[in-house]
DNA sequence: CACGCTCAATACCTTCAAGGTATCGTTTCG
DNA sequence: CGAAACGATACCTTGAAGGTATTGAGCGTG
């Protein structure tokens, strides 16, 4: 049996006249007798009675009516929704983020995609930046965030955000007085450090920028992630460089102050990374959502800037 | 597309290797080839990724996979209905039963029906003489019970099953107290008769076997139907002449009680009606199931009247 | 490094069935 | 009784499904 078998039956039951059903499908009319006698004699069914009038259908012609009705819809169905996922319109798109990714960029990022694709299942994944790395090998993610992306061999990326570097202070610390911080002054105070996983982090950085600056910073804490380090910087261990997002996270005695005279390369990137061969449909859309997401950030800047970053409450 | 795309998608994904599948649909390599290159162009979908390994389905390709195989058993159970359907072995069966015919034989047989052909349901619809032929020129109902048919143009018929003639008699009625009735005595009671409808009916019958008999009855009472006319029984309107299903209809004061010396005519079909033009499997089975049903009845008679009749209870 | 192996893809031929035209046999209706 | 309408049949044409032979690309191995 064949689906074109189920269109002419359709067509014939429909027009119970053999010869309108032929010209309905644009067929002549012997062609369509002997499609319909095979079927029957496939099935091993009579599914019309002939009558002088036309064809009429059987009992059992009846019930095939409605499974054939069925079947076509079903057909439609699964072309239809079959393309929508090689438009990468439809499916499942698992994605590793990093512990702070919950704040700032990445949520607006990932609603501003659910927002294109409302019919792509997106599962998040919290992943440290080697498992991300081993989990896209594994095709496990498809796409992880990260920050400090050393070129990796089989995997691309593409940058999300840029982000300045922010200084988090105690709001009882002499620093906290002044609207910006000059990049120098941080050489006299305690800081905390994060995150201490895999290298190059967002550690090294800041220990490049103190080098370039020609002091060492005076370590008081390690710790593994921003949302630690800024509750210690409410406990009073210190400073804490922290990019830009983070001030998302408002914490109670903590303000956030930019740099004053800061280093060019005082900023960092946040990029996602995903695997160089994949053609998945689903990923080409988000990258595509990334780099819109991407250009309406950088035109927003200076108004997003203020609210993000939490000035005017604090001031 | 067509169904042959959907077996061989289903063997090549399953397989995840043209040779292999190509070999399991005992097809050569390259036509298979084709054939998926073709319903990934109709789709306009990359359903596999080709690898030096073989096939890998793509995200839209699983999804795909779901929906042919969705598709292949919906198919198969619409044939598997379809054939069902066309052997009388699926469907519905219209079915009408005059007024009193709910008692005794047409029961019995329609759950012996019932029990042969489980998924066919029967609807009863009850209906006067006159109405089941209406209703069969219509093809509201596809068969029907009565009693006392003559031939009809364009309907056949069927016996069910020959049953002998009762008297219904009130307890205290002087006749009750004999084992059997004398056909003759009849003659010298008040009779109820029934019913009033189309004729030829049950009430001709009863007439021409008084005349046969060289009486004529007297006349207390006609009623429409056979439970009207034991209610009058037993309300003490005289006696009354029902076919010996109507037994099945026990009321408090009433007995029946067999014709003695009754004459051979004493005794009175039902059948069951239906077109004669009517091809369906489903009526084909019920009226085999007629058949053996009468088989079997007349084998069991003795015994079965004895019960059927109630004569154990009322002596 | 080259050779062979294993894939899928391509080229080209064959065949069978879907589709077309012409015609027939019935039934119905004017 | 002839015309019209309907489905069925006979016979021809063609396109696509299937077959064989071969190519080309990626991998592993001697």
């Amino acid at each position: 049996m064949d689906l074109r078998h189920l269109r002419y039956f359709i067509a014939v039951a429909e027009e119970e006249n053999i010869g309108r059903a032929a010209a309905r499908l644009h067929i002549s009319q012997p062609p369509l007798t002997r499609q319909i006698q095979q079927l029957e004699e496939e099935l091993g069914v009579r599914l019309f009675t002939r009558t002088p009038k036309g064809m009429e259908l059987t009992q059992a012609g009846e019930l095939f009516l409605e499974e054939a009705r069925n079947i076509r819809s079903v057909v439609e169905q699964a072309t239809e929704r079959t393309q929508r996922a090689g438009q990468g319109k439809l499916g499942r798109l698992d994605i590793a983020i990093f512990g702070s990714g919950i704040l700032g960029t990445i949520p607006r990022l990932l609603l501003a995609f659910r927002n294109d694709y409302p019919e792509v299942k997106t599962v998040l994944h919290t992943m440290t930046k080697a498992e991300q790395i081993e989990a896209l090998r594994q095709r496990r993610i498809t796409v992880g965030f990260n920050r400090m992306l050393a070129p990796l061999p089989d995997l691309a990326t593409e940058l999300v955000a840029t982000e300045r570097l922010l200084v988090a202070i105690n709001e009882h610390h002499p620093l906290a007085r002044e609207e910006s911080v000059p990049f120098q002054s941080l050489a006299e105070h305690p800081m905390v450090l994060f995150p201490t996983g895999a290298r190059p982090n967002f550690m090294d950085k800041v220990m490049r920028l103190c080098e370039a600056a020609g002091f060492v910073p005076q370590v008081s804490q390690e710790v593994g992630d921003a949302v630690t380090g800024v509750a210690l910087v409410a406990g009073g261990f210190g400073v804490c460089l922290v990019p830009e997002s983070v001030t998302a996270l408002t914490l109670p005695g903590v303000v956030f102050r930019p740099l004053q005279d800061a280093p060019a390369n005082a900023s960092i990137d946040l990029s996602c990374l995903y695997r160089a061969d994949d053609q998945s449909p689903i990923l080409s859309a988000f990258l595509e959502t990334v780099r819109a997401f991407r250009d309406t950030q950088t035109i927003e800047t200076p108004a997003d800037i203020r609210s993000a970053t939490g000035w005017d409450a604090d001031m």
